[in-house]
Order: structure tokens, then C-alpha cells, then sequence
DNA sequence: AAAATAACCAACCGAAATGGTCAGGAATAG
DNA sequence: CTATTCCTGACCATTTCGGTTGGTTATTTT
């Protein structure tokens, strides 16, 4: 299991058009600006997203990118495997010998615990994921370096002050 | 929150000190011969191990590395960001505009599931991992990609077969 | 005291991943 | 036809990954 900014970029975008589409469907362009990250970067790992069925594209005018199936059949674990496990060469490449004992028990460690952040992100839903924040769920008290200093609001805040 | 081979590597390393070490140290040569690594690299990884006070490292002849703290008290959070999150940069280091609505947004989500990734990993302890295994938890039906097709077999085969 | 061990430290290096740019091609709406 | 927008591929700068080399300390053994 792994998990980048790439997997960030994704999970942030499909949260987009989770929210902002609505069925219809949102450029490039804009979810590119909403990340403030470039377009065609943007395109790249969507390009990941449609082959794994995430989600369409609609080309011409009026087009751009939808959701391929209801938010809450997709999971965080689909989309951060789509961009991010694509190229990861698990480090445990080599088959292990039942006689190289100290060597297969590392191998069966890292695998279990693997095993459990994916079950994790597997059982988080886009759907439920952006119910959690429009809800308002409180977000302080988070260890250093998780979050901003100055992000300590919630949904709740942003709507009274817009 | 975020997770490469850096985190895997230094998980794998810790599980090795929490079995093997057992209050005596051990050297960074065997656990790198472990994991199939470099020596070096696995210094490196260490040095950021001991300055989180999660290890010490003992030198001269019979030295080596051990735990600072029992296993119990040791989360895979704990790890991984000491190796991992060290200079990894959130994206989302601009502080966030409220008026800026649909980009807070964004966000928004991404720091409330980063939270929930980490508060995952703060929960599963050092001790608990390994013991999991060491009972012979079964590790078949894994998704594609994340194990390798030969390891399918538990610990209790290995203990069987050694 | 000398030698051996093994952590520590710093500089550097090739390969890979990250994030981006540019130039176009293909489909579709007006 | 034309504008829009996805799609594709080539290329590029920077960072990270994992490693190498060459030391220096601290500690134990001889």
C-alpha cells in the first residue's frame, strides 16, 4: 500500500466532481484550478482514473470528466490504487523460501499491516467522505504537521461566511 | 499523511527490533542483510528513528539498535512520520481563504481523510502487529497487486515447514 | 594501550518518481 | 466550419530513493 500526493490530487479531484458535478460534467480546467495544479498533470491521472472505471470522459463542448459510478460505490482505495500502486513495485518482489525464516517473517509483517490500510481505505466510501465534512465535523486537535495552523474551521464556519 | 518504501522499510525494521531485539541490540548490518538493503540506507532511516525517541543506538563491539519504549507504546503513526512525513510538504500550504470557497473546500476534505489515515495508524501498535502474525493470522483473498502470487501461506506454515 | 567493533556523519551519485510543458489529434456541440 | 474539450505522446526540471565512499567517534575486548 501506498499513498502520495498523487493519491491526494486524485482523491481531492474526485471529491470535486463528487460535490461540484452533479451528473453533469466538469472540465479539466476547473479542477485544475480548484487544486491550483496544472491542467495537464490534471488530465494524467484521470487518465488512470477512466481506464480503471472511476470515471468519463465526455469530449466536445459542455464536456469533461463525471463520476462513472454512484459516489457511494467508490472507495478511497480504488482511487488511490488507480494513480498511485500503478508504477509500485512492491519491495517484496522476491518469492520467499520457507528456509530463509528471519527474511519471509519481515516479508509477512509489512504484508498484514498492507493488508489493513487497504481494508481501511477500502471501506471509506467518496460518498460517506464528503457527508463527513459537510456535516461539520470538527477538525482540531490534529498532530503536528497534519494539517495548517490556520486550518482549524469547518464546513460549518466556511458557510456562515460566504 | 503519506506512505512509501521509506515507511515499509522502516516498519519492517522496527518489527525486526521488536522480535529479535528482545532488550538486546542489534546491529544495523543484520537488519539490513533482513531486508535485503544496504547497510547505509538503513542508517540513514534510523538516524530519523532515534531522533523521534523511538529507538537508541548503542555503539562499540555487542552494539546495535533497540526500542526506546516497549512495543505496546509504539504506533505505526509513530514510524511513519518520523521517516516519511520529515519533509514531506503538505500540498495545502496555502492557508486557506474563506472567500475562496470551492479551493478551502478541497482542502477541507483532503485534511479530514488525511486525519482519519492517521489516527488508523496511531491505533495499531508495534506489539499488536506482530502478534498478529505470530498467531498465524490467515492472509488469503488480497487484491490484486498487493501480495505476491506465492505468498498465500501464514506463520503457522512457516513454523511448520522451518 | 592497541585493536576490533559498530554507531554516527557528510558528501556525492545514478535511477526513478514527481509535477510540468508543449504540440498536436479526435470527438462533439453550436 | 469552428470552438471546445478530452486524449495522446514526447520531452523536461526537480525531488526523492536507495546506495556508495570515506571517514569520525564511542565502546568493548585482547
Amino acid at each position: 500500500m501506498r499513498l502520495s500526493s498523487k493519491g491526494q490530487i486524485a482523491i481531492s479531484g474526485m471529491m470535486f466532481l463528487a460535490i461540484h458535478g452533479k451528473g453533469r460534467a466538469m472540465t479539466a480546467a476547473q479542477i485544475a484550478s480548484d487544486q491550483d495544479i496544472s491542467v495537464s498533470y490534471i488530465e494524467q491521472l484521470f487518465a488512470n482514473l477512466r481506464e480503471s472505471d472511476l470515471i468519463e470522459g465526455v469530449r466536445g463542448p459542455g464536456g469533461g470528466y463525471r463520476l462513472a459510478l454512484p459516489a457511494a460505490d467508490i472507495s478511497m482505495a480504488d482511487i488511490v490504487t488507480s494513480v498511485d500502486d500503478r508504477t509500485y513495485a512492491m519491495r517484496e518482489t522476491v518469492i520467499p523460501h520457507y528456509g530463509d525464516n528471519v527474511r519471509y517473517l519481515s516479508q509477512l509483517m509489512w504484508s498484514s499491516l498492507s493488508r489493513r490500510i487497504y481494508q481501511f481505505l477500502h471501506n471509506i466510501s467518496l460518498q460517506e467522505c464528503i457527508e463527513r465534512v459537510e456535516e461539520g465535523e470538527s477538525i482540531t486537535d490534529i498532530p503536528a504537521g497534519l494539517l495548517q495552523p490556520g486550518l482549524t474551521a469547518n464546513y460549518a464556519n466556511l458557510r456562515e461566511a460566504s
